[in-house]
DNA sequence: TTTAATATTAACATTATATCAAAATAAATA
DNA sequence: TATTTATTTTGATATAATGTTAATATTAAA
């Protein structure tokens, strides 16, 4: 159940696009007073904002733009300006679609699902680069969960390596080769040491995974 | 590079939209004859369609629905008809946006990139779905239907290259042969045991078919 | 029915990894 | 520089993973 803020000041307008879009299960709230509207978003959590350009009291492009400031959240623009230049400023300030006046309803629902399965899309994407691990090399500091891991100049090398390829798997090659503080010709049965040590220091030592046969794998 | 085909017949504004989106590494090529433009479509492979409405001899809807029901190809109406049954009946037939004339080149190309993007998105997704399995050597990670299933490097090994031969008949000497993890002077019949234990970690023991007197095939 | 190939199971052998302690090396300090 | 401290490397051992084989059951073909 997905909820749409309409932002709206045409209140028979918004009733009956309101109608036709709780057939797709959509919940809508309208809103007349671009204020009020602004600070709504802010307490409640809504998956998608229909925005009209002609509101009284503050122009539909500032409201746009202060809500883009604020979240990340699918923003319709829904205008009988006909100004061309609206609909480029509209899009430049973060608009993700443009809809002039007057529309079907049927194609505002096409818009609406259209707009939602990019976000949807965009978020999968976010989730998926999310990783509990920050390294800065200029520092030498590696934190994990926002805790500071202490490791010695070897093992930084090897952890931040491994977060650079986080979700592959590294040969113990690629590590004594890649790693400057590991000397080029130690036999690999260090790298097992070292990892130890790593995994110890990390405390949770299913975070590196050992791929039998060719080294071992970060998690994600 | 991007190949647009711009079916228009005022040829100055083709003109100055072709230069505009140069800019943006398109080659734009212009068409002003509805039904060469629909036979060019079939000798060439283009990757966006701008279709104007207002054609002589044909009308554009005809158009749009003709290329439709060849190719998924992005088709961007631009027209200068004001009348709104022409935008829905164009996205219903399967128009990927329409722009309502005139318009800022700016928001054409803005509009082009957006199109192309779901569409990349699209086709990107229908590439995955090929095949129920997924191998990703980097990862050493293969899921079937979205299930992630936990090998052995030999396994995994014969399955991966199972997968890249879909369809076709692998023999134990290929296997063999191939697979890393597989010692070369090992019995045939160790293939088979490992053949088994991938069908269970399947649970279909289907999908695997044993080809007598020759070998395995990974069903598509 | 007879024969041969494949499936299945369990045991076995091998190899890879984990762990620990000690040695070698590098870095830091007095 | 000499000494101490920290870190990397190696070797030994234990443990665990997994590839291999052998034995038997099942299935398919002649």
């Amino acid at each position: 159940m997905n909820k749409i803020l309409m932002i709206e000041d045409d209140l028979e307008l918004a009733e009956i696009l309101t109608e036709y879009l709780e057939q797709f299960e959509f919940e809508v709230i309208t809103e007349d007073d671009p204020f009020k509207a602004v600070s709504i978003l802010k307490l409640e959590k809504f998956d998608l904002v229909i925005l009209d350009l002609t509101l009284p009291g503050m122009d539909g492009l500032e409201v746009c733009e202060a809500i883009r400031e604020r979240q990340d959240i699918p923003i319709i623009i829904s205008s009988a300006r006909s100004d061309v230049t609206d609909k480029i400023k509209a899009l430049e300030l973060g608009a993700d679609d443009y809809m002039p006046k007057p529309y079907d309803p049927r194609e505002l629902e096409a818009r609406i699902h259209s707009v939602l399965r990019r976000y949807e899309a965009k978020s999968e994407e976010k989730a998926e680069n999310k990783s509990d691990f920050k390294c800065d090399k200029a520092t030498m500091i590696i934190t994990y969960k926002g805790r500071n891991i202490d490791l010695t100049n070897a093992e930084f090398g090897i952890l931040a390596y491994m977060i650079s390829k986080q979700g592959l798997v590294v040969s113990r090659e690629d590590l004594i080769h890649n790693v400057n503080a590991i000397n080029e010709d130690s036999s690999n049965k260090s790298i097992d040491v070292m990892v130890g040590r790593i995994r110890n220091k990390l405390g949770d030592k299913a975070l590196i995974e050992s791929v039998r046969g060719v080294g071992y794998k970060l998690l994600k």
